[in-house]
RNA sequence: GCAGGCGAACAGGCGAUCGCUGGCGCGGGGUCCUCGGACCCCGCGCGGGAGGAAAGUCCGAGCUCCGCAGGGCAUGGUGCCGGGUAACGCCCGGUGAGGGUGACCUCGAGGACAGUGCAACAGAAAGCAAACCGCCGGUCGGCGCGGCCCUCGGGUCUCGCCUCCCCGGUAAGGGUGAAAAGGUGGAGUAAGAGCCCACCGCGACCACGGCAACGCGGUCGGCAUGGCAAACCCCACCCGGAGCAAGGCCACAUAGGGAGGCGUUCGCGCCCGCUUCGGCGAGCGCGUGAAGGGUUGCCCGCCCGAGCCUCCGGGUAGGCUGCUCGAGGCGCGCGGCGACGCGCGCCCUAGAGGAAUGACCGCCGCCGGAGCGAGGGCGACCGCGCUCCGGCACAGAACUCGGCUUACGGUCUCCUGCGACC
RNA sequence: CGGGGCGUAGCGCAGCCUGGUUAGCGCAUCAGACUGGGGGUCUGAGGGUCGGUGGUUCGAAUCCACUCGCCCCGA
C-alpha cells in the first residue's frame, strides 16, 4: 500500500472525496461537526488503512464562479498544509459560507488553527472506535 | 486645454518556494494475456494549462441519434434594396426617415381601396359624411323715410334697419382634441369654398439615371388615398424533432415482479402429425387485415406490427469513448468601396469531470492619499525626488464554431466642436 | 442543456390577455368617536419610480426589445 508514505503537504486524486453517495454521507449523517467563522467541517470515519480525503462544497450562496474557485482553492490549501491533523480513515468535507470569498489564506490557517484542539480529539475518537470494530469480526 | 465621435490593440511584468492537472519519456508495482503487448496505480524528469467577454443563453450552424425524412395545414420566426457567408434575426455597402453646430449616431423601414376591429375624455361631428356657434340669402312680422290712394282710422308699393322660429346656402372663422379631409398668399362671392390662380405638399402617368430600394425632371389631376398592423390579419421568404445527461463500447445489478386495459383476422401454397378419409391441429412462406406504435402539434401518405399501452414496485446511476486539427490561427500578396474571397508560407494553441489552470513572498510598473526635502511663482499653487499606506477592473472553459447582448479597466491612432496662445 | 413562472403601498394579492378616466382589495399604520383605561368595533385619512432602460402609440402597470433579481420543473 503506498499510503505507507510519509505524510507530505500535496494533495493527490487519492486523498480527495470524489463521489457524490460520499458526500451525502457526509452532509445527512456526520460523526462530528465542527464550526469555524467561514466554514462548517464534517467528519466522517471511513477505512482506518485509507488517507484521510477532503471535500469541499461551495454552493451558489458563496458567490459567482470566481468566488466559489476562491473559496475551494483556500480551504484545499488550508487542508493540504495541515493533513497531519486529521490523521486517517477520515473524510472531511468542508462547507464554504459566502463570508470565504473575502477572507485571506492566514485568515483560514487562523480559523483551522483555533479548531485544532478538538479536531484531533474528534479524530483520535473516531480512529479508536474504528480499531475496536475491525478488531472484532474482520476473521469473515 | 476642455467636451465629444469612430476605430484598434492590451488585459500588469519578472523571479523564488509549495501544489493541481492532462501529454511525452524513464523507472517500479498490479490486472489481463493470443507472451508481441494492452490497461490501471505510484515516483522522477521535460515542456503545456482560461476569456474578450470563457458570462447571459437571445439567434444561426457543425456533429449525433430519432427505422425512411415525403406532401399539405397550423404554429413560430424574419420583414426597405443589393451583397457577404456553411448559415443567421449577424455583417458590409446603399436608399429613405429622424437626431446632433459638427465628427457622427439611431431606426421592427412590406401592405390600411382583402376583410374584421380600436380611438378614453373633450367635441356638433372620429371616418363618411355631416353641421353646434357663427356668416349669408329668403318667407313672415315690427319700426322708419318717401311715393300713390283715401271714408283721415288706414291701405298699398319701393328702399333701409331690426328680428324668435322656419327654409336654404356655406365650411372661411370660433371652440374640442393626439388627430377634424391639404398649407400660404391672391382673385372671387350674398357669404364662402381648389370654385379659380401662383408656389409648396399629395397622387397618377411618362422620360432619364440606378441590378434594386430610390432619386431627378416633365406633364396631368383640383385633391373623395386620415391614424393604429410592436391589434387580429394579408403578402413574401424561412423552419422535422431532440440535444454531448446527444450517441457508441464495456462492466455491474434486478428478473422477466404485481394490477388493469386493448388485441391476436382471413385466404393460398408447402410440409408434419392424427384420422371414422368428411376433416382437425401445429409449423413455415406469400398476400390480406388488426389493437397499438413510429413519423415529436394535426391530416394524408409511408413504415413497424403479435403483442402493445397505463399504473405500482424493484435495480443501476461505474469505466472508456465522443474530446479537441477546426467553416483553425498568424503573416504576406492579389481582387473588392467594404463585409469578404483567392493564393502562398508558417504554426498546433487548455481539455477538467465534486470538476485542474492555484497559493504565498520579493522586486518593478500604474493610480490615489499622507509626510519630508530641494526648486519655480507676489500668491492660490505647480511639477520633481524619497518614505509609508491603500488600490490595480469585469469575470472562470464543461461538445465545438459564427454572431448578438450585457459587465468592465486603463492606453493609443484618426476625426469634430469650443476656448487660449504663436 | 431544455422549459415555465413571478416582481404593483410595510406585508399578502387583483388589475395586464382586449392600452384610456381616480391603479383596486385585505391586513398593518395614523387620526377621531364609543369606554374610567386597555382590547374591540365604527368612521375617516395617509402611503405607489407598477423591478430597471429604451421603443411603438395621441396615450403604456398593460404591447415590443434588452436587462436585473427571485422561484419552480424536466433530462
Amino acid at each position: 500500500m503506498t499510503a505507507a508514505r510519509p505524510a507530505t503537504a500535496r494533495l493527490p486524486r487519492a486523498e480527495r472525496v470524489r463521489k457524490r453517495p460520499d458526500f451525502v454521507r457526509a452532509q445527512t449523517s456526520p460523526d462530528a461537526r465542527l464550526r469555524a467563522q467561514s466554514f462548517l467541517l464534517l467528519l466522517v470515519a471511513t477505512d482506518p488503512a485509507a488517507p484521510a480525503r477532503l471535500g469541499v462544497v461551495a454552493s451558489k450562496k458563496v458567490g459567482g464562479a470566481v468566488e466559489r474557485n476562491r473559496a475551494k482553492r483556500l480551504l484545499r490549501e488550508a487542508f493540504r498544509r495541515n493533513k497531519a491533523l486529521f490523521g486517517a480513515g477520515v473524510d472531511v468535507v468542508v462547507i464554504a459560507y459566502p463570508e470565504l470569498a473575502a477572507q485571506s489564506l492566514g485568515g483560514v490557517l487562523a480559523e483551522l488553527e483555533a479548531l485544532a484542539g478538538r479536531i484531533r480529539q474528534k479524530t483520535a475518537e473516531l480512529a479508536r472506535r474504528a480499531a475496536r470494530r475491525h478488531a472484532g469480526p474482520a476473521a469473515s
